[in-house]
DNA sequence: TTTTTTTCTGAAAGCACTTTCAGTTTAGCA
DNA sequence: TGCTAAACTGAAAGTGCTTTCAGAAAAAAA
């Protein structure tokens, strides 16, 4: 009826059922160590006071917080937020709770990355997409921190990466078995700000080594860095379109990208896939939807895979860090 | 030099500095009530250590935990996710920690909504999108969890809604203005479980009203439910494009599914805008990629608004319950 | 029935801090 | 110089739970 003042605690459990605290402690921990009478009459004294173990107080004396930490650059992108699915997935499977630290800057991931450890108030940490240096994957290992990185390595810390030159190679063999000649990249090679996406500079060599090797050219003039933002990727894909001799394939670092070269296309009138064929890169959702031609990169099953090895090393903290490598492939679609 | 197994407590810096734990515990907790000379030893003992206060620890003593929680559902659709946008955005700003509980279903959400409260470890909790009963309501306010709404109401707490009636109303007029005759509806009426979208109803109610006023109809046949998914979207698309007389014009609840029926329209062969007009809901930021029009219902804004409220409800719990309706309007587009 | 096991259970010791209480110093002022 | 008030500080008592330890009770074996 009236709100309780203080909300229960364990003790008052006891008292009502007359037994001691630590007799609740394992109804609700190990109810199989509990005659089943003493249980029943707990979970009874349990069910009538509405008693719920503070999460904090069971944290502190378990030396563990069921609770994991993704460090995730702040633009939500549509490829972020995959991943973050496959984790939160494998995560509330596993009962974890999940907590979100969004890296917006230099100064903010570094923030994070020196109080984190010590707070532990997590137990575990996924770095998604986001660079650190030697001195912060050093601090984490220090405070041992189970850390899982995903598109970045170090040799101390879990990692889960993708091939991205095989990736650029992927994408530049398909153009070239298609019989194109000029080409055209356009990616997010050089961030505003060093948190960002690097890998894309891997995606691009990849696309260059195989077209060289092929004997084509990729001409500086056809090599766009756009940020990750819909105008500025519009711009870019404008200029290099308008070119006196546009491209006719063009390879974006990500799907966003891609579409945005798409729109461009479309508002200049040129027909894709004939006269300008366009791949991407992710696989995101939205990219079936729209018969992008992309590399697949597996993104709800890298943050799935992301929290499983977090966790297995949870459970067994001597297992030795372990790097993956997911696999990557061309998706033939409209577009290309 | 050697990385240190445990990180220090309390005790560690008490112990070097020579001190007891409880002028460790003063000199962090309030500074003028230490001699400065204790205090600069003690400060010297604590970054010789690393020393930081384990958040649980602190957070139990004290009575607030910096954390808020949201509640959302789990399916990552690209419209949680942009409110989920404005939220973080508020929140980092706040320095506050961002929890997750994904919702995956009905048993979730209950058992989230009746654990949450009582285990106190966020200050303040935002459900997004997700419809929660009399019973979870009073729950909620019962226990003292400051909570904010979004997309549902409930008197006593704080809540963030749109006018989805008026948005129907608004996708209305604007097809009959474009004069069309015939119309179809595709959205998420009858959701496979009920912890998913209601206010689609609302949407559709306010689209045929409005149609009816015009004295236009729109049949049974006409209004497809879809559930969210590309598949099941591009099913009911496909079948309402192929009756023997199709609709020249469809609004769909969400712009997610605006896309599947695009996407069916050109694999028919249809022209959009030209033989079929598509009209969304969102305008989630590929929309504009995708140049769709849309309703545009501003998530981004709706996210950030009600970390904004809860935030300030925090701070001063004696303010009433909030409520407030955000505006809607219609983006014109090349799709309608 | 007696002896061994096994199953239960409570007492008590953490866990990492905050806070109250009371004792010491030190400073302030005749 | 003596006395009171102010400033510090440490001991110890919480905080709400988990877990170890050991004793008691019950079940199984002899």
């Amino acid at each position: 009826m009236s709100p309780k003042k203080k909300s229960p605690t364990i003790y008052d459990v006891a008292e009502l059922s007359g037994v001691s605290i630590s007799t609740i402690s394992r109804v609700l921990n190990s109810p199989d160590k509990v005659n089943s009478d003493t249980h029943k009459s707990v979970m009874k004294a349990i069910d009538q006071l509405g008693f719920v173990p503070r999460a904090e107080a069971r944290a502190r004396a378990r030396q563990n917080t069921d609770r994991i930490g993704v460090l995730t650059p702040f633009f939500t992108a549509p490829s972020f937020v995959q991943r973050f699915r496959g984790v939160a997935s494998a995560l509330s499977k596993a009962n974890y709770e999940l907590v979100i630290y969004p890296v917006d800057s230099m100064e903010r991931l570094r923030g994070y990355i020196s109080s984190i450890p010590l707070m532990k108030n997590i137990d575990g940490l996924i770095i998604m997409s986001l660079s650190i240096n030697e001195q912060d994957a050093q601090r984490l290992t220090n405070n041992g921190m189970e850390t899982i990185l995903i598109e970045y390595q170090y040799p101390q810390l879990n990692s889960i990466v993708i091939d991205d030159e095989h990736g650029g190679q992927l994408a530049a063999e398909y153009l070239i078995g298609k019989g194109h000649k000029t080409f055209a990249f356009l990616g997010d090679i050089e961030p505003p700000e060093k948190f960002a996406i690097h890998p894309v500079k891997s995606r691009l060599m990849g696309f260059t080594k195989t077209l060289q090797a092929a004997g084509l050219a990729l001409p500086e003039a056809h090599i766009r860095s756009a940020p990750y933002t819909q105008e500025e990727s519009r711009q870019a894909a404008y200029e290099i379109l308008s070119l006196p001799t546009p491209p006719t394939a063009i390879f974006a670092a990500s799907d966003v990208q891609a579409l945005s070269i798409i729109k461009v296309a479309r508002e200049l009138a040129i027909k894709i896939p004939d006269d300008l064929a366009v791949i991407g890169f992710d696989d995101i959702d939205m990219a079936e939807q729209l018969d992008l031609t992309t590399i697949r990169q597996h993104l709800d099953e890298s943050g799935k895979l992301a929290a499983e090895i977090l966790l297995s090393r949870i459970a067994d903290p001597s297992r030795p860090p372990q790097h993956v490598n997911l696999p990557l492939n061309l998706i033939e679609r409209q577009t290309a």
